[in-house]
DNA sequence: TTTTAATGTTAGGTACGCCTAACTTTATTG
DNA sequence: CAATAAAGTTAGGCGTACCTAACATTAAAA
């Protein structure tokens, strides 16, 4: 079992998918699927019938598929680990939109539950606490390209975070 | 293909597991490869003829494996994302460290070159600007278990850093 | 409503990555 | 140097996850 909760990669992305659909049409199609997950129509059957006896959703031949609950909650914490990380690219490490939503969609079936909740936890603290945020990212991507910081752009840099008094 | 150059994730365990037991134990054996992936001896053989064939080690039966030019750089590069990711994990999440190389584990074949580099750059980064640093993190894990900050202490943690008059 | 198009399913095939069990080769040692 | 142990290989099997092509069903159009 790759993951957690036991189901492999490819389903993941198979109920992750189903939800997406569920949310954006009103149902999740196995056309749609395919087409989402580049494989063929043929392809979504076998899973679809794997979710279905694994209990992550209700199927029936040639009738719409719907998520059961337990399949509903396990397809949010993988559209979770998802935004998670994804914007744990885009806003703190600001890697480029196709990136980062390619690489999130990779790294969101190895990563585990404790510990992309510290990540969130993570990003929250980075745009809350007053020694961080916003231009201290932008500092970051300063420090990536120039190379490095100086002592004297940092004391200017801290005299800035100063209290108002 | 799963990653960036071509082999699964399966195939960069072995690889790298190959570079680990070079550098630990002088030659890598088989039997040493099976035991820290956790495989039988005989799935050990047909990895490695596939690796051979794509030209990541030499190998012919019964002799000993050795990397290829190739074969180094890319296990060089997947030990160096797992380390950075192991870094990332432990030094910044503050990640215990069983799961921290688990989940690194994974994820080092989920991550690509641009995001890595990013990566280590922000971690270097973090232990460098002095509105970050040791205890910033250690402020973070406060902030995540005692949930938020308050102004006051913010502002005694601002001064905390002033740079020497 | 019947034809046609779109969608869904089935069946058979491939590649991967593992397994076990039998066998071969190499190493160890009495 | 033979007997035995350890390591490596081969062969056959299984499950996953795809594919294609043919077939079934449902939906849309004439």
């Amino acid at each position: 079992m790759p993951s957690e909760h036991g189901l492999s990669e490819s389903l993941e992305n198979y109920l992750e998918t189903i939800l997406n659909l569920e949310q954006s049409q009103k149902v999740a199609r196995a056309k749609d699927i395919a087409d989402r997950l580049n494989v063929q129509r043929g392809s979504v059957t076998g899973a679809l019938k794997n979710l279905s006896e694994k209990g992550y959703i209700n199927y029936a031949p040639y009738s719409y598929i719907t998520l059961t609950p337990k399949g509903m909650t396990l397809a949010k914490e993988i559209c979770f680990r998802h935004s998670a990380l994804k914007e744990f690219l885009l806003k703190v490490l600001r890697i480029d939109p196709v990136t980062a939503e390619e690489t999130a969609c990779r790294m969101e079936h190895a990563i585990d539950k404790k510990t992309i909740e510290r990540l969130v936890c993570f990003i929250d603290y980075i745009f809350t606490c007053p020694r961080a945020g916003e231009e201290w990212i932008q500092s970051f991507t300063n420090y990536c390209t120039s190379g490095g910081l100086n002592k004297k752009e940092c004391d200017q840099c801290i005299q800035s975070i100063q209290p108002e008094p």
